[in-house]
DNA sequence: TGAAATCCGACTTAAACGGTAGGAATTAAC
DNA sequence: GTTAATTCCTACCGTTTAAGTCGGATTTCA
């Protein structure tokens, strides 16, 4: 049940826009040195949250990526589902299902609409601003252990 | 961030196994019919499921495979967590892996721990023992439609 | 002895994952 | 107007995993 590495990456992309929210754009290549990853793997995720509209882009030198609304307006789910999709545990709790016949009475689809529903009550109930508080209170506790 | 068909399939047999319980042992074909799934793929699971102590077999003509346990002693993230290993989202967040070093400070993982508790809440506690009475719930409504 | 079961391991096919590579288009700065 | 920095686009690629199938050995009840 491990996320991939779209929904992981796209986090963490997003999360350093956040943190660099209203310094202008902020280029891939500074986002993949920070976390240490590949760029052009990063260029083929941040073109899906472009596609979902959580980014803009600025094209040529000086150019770059930015947040499209405010870090406190963006919420974690909604990174997520945009890359990942809805984050179900099985495919039969899908809106687009239909109700499976198979058995004669599906009491396992229960179990996995409990699991959806308390999965996208944690992410949607975090934003980016939050994962940036995060930073600063991390940062703040860790210069203090000097 | 789809369970795979071993965690979805084996909560299937359990619950099956859960409703005959008392019965003495079921053939796992008859649980590959009440569930219409291949019951050749299902004997991969069930091994699994003895490995990890929660059934027990009985071998040669009218045996079959019973609960090791009554079946509110034996919850839903027991049989997951048994097929899957740990439901974390991320791999940094299980208990052998080290804290990732790649960027200043691992904010990301903050979400992902959050998300993992949230799962184990939800499926540690609901048991077999639940799913059955669903079972009956469903059906009693299901003939009181007629 | 035969039928019904569990048990075991090898094989297979398709898809997904996690990238890499190459180049085209755009734009600011000099 | 050239250059360097940047986004954009699409094709490719090797490895792993998922989701089974298959054939047969073994056990046991009737």
């Amino acid at each position: 049940m491990i996320l991939s590495t779209k929904g992981r990456y796209g986090l963490k992309i997003m999360y350093e826009l956040a943190l660099n929210y209203g310094n202008g754009p902020m280029p891939l290549k500074e986002v993949a040195q920070r976390q240490q990853l590949s760029e052009t793997y990063l260029e083929q995720i941040i073109a899906h949250l472009k596609k979902g509209g959580l980014v803009t882009s600025i094209r040529g030198a000086q150019g770059g990526y930015e947040l499209i609304r405010k870090p406190e307006e963006i919420s974690v789910g909604e990174i997520i589902r945009t890359l990942e999709g809805p984050l179900a545990p099985a495919e039969c709790v899908l809106d687009d299902e239909p109700e499976c016949t198979k058995a004669e009475y599906c009491v396992t689809r229960l179990i996995w609409e409990k699991i959806m529903e308390s999965i996208n009550n944690v992410i949607d109930s975090i934003t980016l601003n939050d994962m940036v508080d995060d930073y600063y209170k991390l940062k703040q506790k860790k210069e203090g252990e000097k």
